[in-house]
DNA sequence: ATTCTAGGCCGAATCGATTCGAGGGGGCCG
DNA sequence: CGGCCCCCTCGAATCGATTCGGCCTAGAAT
């Protein structure tokens, strides 16, 4: 008869590494250490742990207690700006998760995906509360400034792709100005004088309207602001419209906004992405104006959109390298060496959206 | 001079629940039920205990300590079949994914991305040892029934997208072998006799290669072999290639071996995904042959595939509800009730890349 | 004025594993 | 044959927060 009560056998209480430990004779260190692997003990013992676990169904250390005891968690996260849903809609998106993915192979680590929707309500797990070693701000976020700071406070490295993100954050980033000054200057080449914009949302609310002064001089969101600057070396005047998001419909909206009037309509769009670009067209031929005899539109991004008949004309970025620098960058964070910034050159691409001004063309 | 070593301000050590409790003159639970919001804790003490953590820039409980001892981590798993970055281009995995986040929205946890590609090496977070509360096992895994035995033993709640799990892990299926069945026979309505199949992978070592009785006889891929049976219903005697994963480039590799011999050439193609199908129609392309006058080709989805040019004729299956299906599954699960299981109903989409076949229709 | 009640706060145990320093035993060398 | 060293194993502290039962005090009821 033995005092203690011991827990019987098929008990729904999982066993614990204590109850592996015991079986085996051996005290929990020993058979911690079996399990790790590391230290020294000898295979006879490590042997008659390992069964003793399988006879008891033990599979394997918590994570949870061995991530607290040993400060890591084995997990990265990934700060997506919207919802999961909308960035799975995003090629560009789902082209920087691959190269982060590939990046941070070398450390074996899973990928959380997180989001800075405000504060996450409740026992939500958000950017403030999600056990990770590491993260990986992706997009052009408004809130890339709170973020930073929350994951600053909690101790925990980032790397951010696109934006600014203060000291010791690591950025991977892509010459979004000399690249869309570049592209401005073919439309110019082309003969087009009065071009329009059609440009990412510049703060957290995500204001969808005229690209008012205001709007611009409030900005929190670096991509776009860029962007438009480069624009505007080329095209001082040219104005446009803000969309709430990158997407297809998003794009269609802003540019029934600037064709619907004949009056004013321009004879070039600078859309920020190709998603809004491709929406560009999209209304384009709604009001059945032909691109590009009559209208040429430059998009942003260079991935292939589904269902545009269209070859867009575009700066290609080049987002897999940037996932994957940004990875790498994580990878030396969690080795103690500062990261390393990136910034990555895009190309012109010509395609078949952009073509002389209608005017020049008809001489 | 006080005995004790305080910790200097401005140290690297991070502050704790306990550092903040002692600078807010209360114990190291009150100050946890400040926090948390639950227990009766009275407004002044809550007020000075959130001053203090403000004062040390405490950044809320560790989560890891947390998780321990609740027992919860707010994190959910997906398994992926395949490398991260693979299943990020496959959309019916992106769509699955998109409901799956619209699934467990609810419990405002985060979806960590998992791969069951063979045991983790080293410290390398793996389904066998991630903080997860539950999971989702996307896609038709050979490896599924480890996965899910692992599972068993940690006492982890799965979810299963596709393959007969086992007890107590609710199934999110479609029609599979029914579905193809209606294919077929649509197939043969057309006049169609001579069907050639390309199939997902059967086993957990991905062969590629001709379907041989014994390759399909060692299946341990559900979702293969419910849509090859769907198809000898119709057509027994079919045979065909098996491709080493879901993609275009498989789908055209064995769309050449099937096409390349005048003499054994099949009239129509039965592919089990619109990406193999995708392929099946660039190999035809290459050789010649024209879709669908010379080669009907039927796939298996209703994706829209980047850059094809055809509408394929498709078995179109509700991905992202059988993801929302699932994310619920898990929701329930969680809550303590048994999960349901679900198999949703997939319908036939004609495109034009299906016609009758050649000398019936120039009869 | 005394007792009862209840809201607030604290102490201590607990979650499960890791790690460091110490101790013990066996083998090898002198 | 004795001493030393090395290899293996153990005990105990620790990671940081949560939670349960108990205690104390202020206010209310009689």
């Amino acid at each position: 008869m033995q005092s203690e009560p011991a827990p019987r056998e098929g008990t729904l209480a999982r066993p614990t590494l204590a109850d592996v430990a015991a079986r085996a004779g051996v005290s929990a260190s020993t058979a911690s250490l079996a399990f790790s692997g590391s230290g020294p003990v000898s295979d006879a013992t490590k042997e008659r742990v390992l069964a003793a676990a399988a006879e008891l169904g033990y599979a394997g250390p918590d994570p949870r207690a061995r991530s607290l005891r040993r400060g890591r968690s084995g997990i990265v996260g990934v700060v997506l700006e919207e919802r999961v849903r909308a960035a799975f809609l995003d090629p560009v998106k789902i082209q920087m998760l691959d190269g982060i993915t590939e990046g941070i192979a070398p450390l074996g680590a899973g990928l959380l995906l997180l989001t800075d929707t405000g504060e996450a309500g409740g026992n939500a797990v958000g950017i403030e509360s999600a056990p990770v070693d590491a993260v990986v701000l992706v997009g052009c976020s408004p809130r890339l400034g709170d973020a930073v700071e929350v994951l600053r406070r909690r101790g925990i490295p980032a790397v951010a792709i696109e934006g600014a993100a203060g000291e010791g954050v690591p950025q991977i980033s892509i010459d979004n100005r000399e690249a869309t000054r570049r592209g401005a200057e073919y439309l110019r080449e082309l003969g087009h004088t009065d071009v329009a914009l059609v440009t990412l949302p510049f703060d957290a609310d995500r204001t969808r309207g005229p690209l008012t002064p205001e709007l611009i001089a409030a900005s929190t969101a670096d991509t776009a602001s860029e962007r438009l600057a480069g624009a505007r070396l080329v095209f001082p005047d040219a104005n446009g419209r803000a969309a709430a998001a990158s997407s297809i419909e998003e794009g269609r909206e802003a540019g029934l906004a600037l064709l619907a009037d004949p009056a004013t309509r321009p004879s070039a769009i600078i859309a920020q992405s190709d998603l809004l670009a491709a929406g560009v067209i999209n209304a384009a031929e709604e009001l059945g104006i032909a691109v590009p005899a009559e209208l040429s539109v430059l998009g942003f991004d260079g991935i292939r959109v589904d269902g545009l008949q269209h070859d867009l004309t575009t700066l290609a970025q080049p987002s897999v390298a940037k996932g994957r620098a940004a990875g790498e960058a994580v990878v030396q964070l969690l080795a103690g060496e500062p990261g390393e910034s990136v910034c990555f050159t895009s190309t012109l691409h010509v395609g078949d959206t952009t073509a002389p001004h209608p005017a020049r063309a008809a001489r």
